[in-house]
DNA sequence: GTGAAAGCGCTAACAT
DNA sequence: ATGTTAGCGCTTTCAC
């Protein structure tokens, strides 16, 4: 292995551009944060002897000096999650286009580190929060103080109840209804569900969406149909073996995710059922193996990148302008009809 | 929607302690950076008031007097890749442990966008850069920029020849090895390859592996059966439609990553090829998806997580110490058995 | 349009 | 074991 000890690089300061250009501090930090109230031509030697120096501004000492980081902190949970990162992807792209910045507290399902997080991310002064995870009772703590404290924060796809906090989300009640309508169209009758954990609300959200519309065709929700898993490929095997174990007789299938609806659909071909000939199967997110499974599944898609995008542009509005709002925005879901 | 107007909340300072507490900054400095020259009742009373105060050091002060910031950039390309995203939090979640947190840098495929990422991480100081993120010929330049400023730099998956710069990686000769001989165990002679790009390194070892392992066992690939892909669903879809149009008989097929593996089991069950019975096929990375797709898909698993962790103590080790060292990696693959 | 002075909140280096 | 002095590299405020 090669190794070499370095001396720490040093660069430019203001001053040095300030000496070369023949003028104070003053009109260098002028030109560097583009003030109206410079010459043309002082501006352009001190913007040509910037790039001579390679000079680079020092965002800590600009911090210091003028409380402001452009810096936000994005708290996420699993970034084995489709559409979480899917969110964060859609965020960072549009902080970057305000010349934000994120840094990252990926707790990684030990939910106690997140607090941690927060200190840290505190510390270095980010100027608001993006909470983008799914959440329990417990964890609304840590949301609720910031708040408090008056630090902008956005949430996806949690509402604080009374909290100055944005909330945006995906509407999960028509997604149920586009799921139901589907498979009603398709005239079946017996329809079965895998949901997902039952504290989640878009899990509510989603099951009450489709049991409106089952109504407003006559139907109801047969309990002994209905199946809780936790979002993953096995849960969804598992539940779907249960359910088929009920020997309930059914010819459709609602999950709340795509996942659980592949290791569901693997369940019933293990079973002797063939999709969608015995049973039709809608899930939900649209990842990208939904399109690869066997037969490729019909899912009601989100817009998760959109969901980080907007987010982002609310949390730097709410950072720029100082107020704190606590609205919500819903995004509409689409139904993608495949072969399932 | 609920409004209100928030003054920055203004947060106790070391002086505001140090007043509480009858001593001077300095005293409180080196508790806070638990220096030993403290005696043991003044750091409790210390420490005791700043829980009082809710004291939160500022970082960037701290950052600009002691040039030093505990921050991290990580410069990947695309958040819905799972390699690199599993790759983020193995990184993420080391670097906390030491006390570090991580800008996030994602080009989200628009490649032209890294030097701004990389302009913004730099003003911010961070100490150290990780790149994972596949890799062009084009792209390295901002890479040995930085290495030549002296700037900490770890890679995934790509060397940079004569640069001091660490890689961590897996090692993908021996992952083509152990695809190679899982299919020749079984007897198949007449084997096809799905390969990915051919510019990436990764791919070339693949490949190089595959064949070495197929020589020793007196077989040599046939090029009317090796088709590249992009890595995506789609890709492998049709490459394996074009390869069985080629009419070239073959009884299994290696397929560089999972996601393709997916699209060419696809593209063999249209076209009336069993899996395993007519079609063996082995994948790359172990995808969750891996697992539920029909059937369970063979791969070649790499511990991504894993690898992000040690490119994170890597760095970590290397902004401490000082030190830049070109040193390489290497973590090995292994094969799981499924039923394709 | 430009400059001088003061200070952001902390740490380094030295003194005691 | 603790205090003093002098910055770190900028922006703010006010003066000209």
């Amino acid at each position: 292995m090669a190794t070499t000890k370095m001396a720490t690089t040093k660069r430019a300061t203001m001053e040095q551009v300030a000496r070369e250009a023949g003028v104070s501090t003053q009109t260098v930090s002028r030109v560097l944060n583009n003030r109206p109230d410079v010459s043309p031509d002082t501006r352009e030697r001190i913007k040509e002897i910037m790039r001579q120096l390679g000079y680079q501004p020092n965002a800590m000492a600009r911090s210091l000096a003028s409380r402001r980081t452009r810096t936000l902190g994005l708290i996420t949970e699993d970034f084995g999650d489709f559409f979480f990162t899917q969110v964060i992807a859609g965020a960072e792209e549009e902080a970057r286009k305000h010349g934000y910045l994120f840094m990252l507290g990926s707790t990684e399902l030990n939910l106690q580190d997140e607090p941690e997080y927060i200190r840290l991310l505190s510390e270095r002064h980010v100027e608001g929060f993006l909470f983008s995870r799914p959440n329990t009772e417990s964890d609304n703590l840590q949301m609720v103080n910031l708040i408090r404290k008056g630090v902008p924060v956005v949430t996806t796809a949690y509402h604080l109840p009374g909290e100055l906090c944005t909330v945006v989300d995906v509407d999960n009640i028509t997604g149920g209804r586009l799921a139901a309508r589907h498979l009603l169209a398709a005239g079946h009758e017996r329809i079965g569900m895998i949901s997902g954990p039952s504290r989640w609300k878009a899990v509510h959200d989603r099951a009450e969406g489709f049991s409106l519309e089952l109504k407003s065709a006559g139907l109801t929700m047969n309990p002994a149909l209905v199946g809780e898993g936790d979002w993953s490929h096995v849960s969804g095997y598992r539940t779907m073996q249960h359910l088929l174990a009920g020997g309930e007789p059914f010819s459709a299938l609602f999950v709340h995710n795509d996942q659980m609806a592949i290791g569901a659909m693997r369940a019933l071909r293990e079973a002797g059922k063939r999709v969608p000939d015995d049973v039709s199967v809608v899930g939900y997110d649209d990842i990208p193996a939904a399109e690869y499974a066997d037969p490729p599944l019909t899912t009601v898609r989100q817009p998760m990148r959109e969901v980080g995008a907007i987010a982002a542009r609310l949390l730097i509005q709410s950072v720029e302008q100082g107020e704190r709002t606590g609205g919500e925005v819903l995004l509409q879901p689409e139904l993608v009809r495949r072969g399932s």
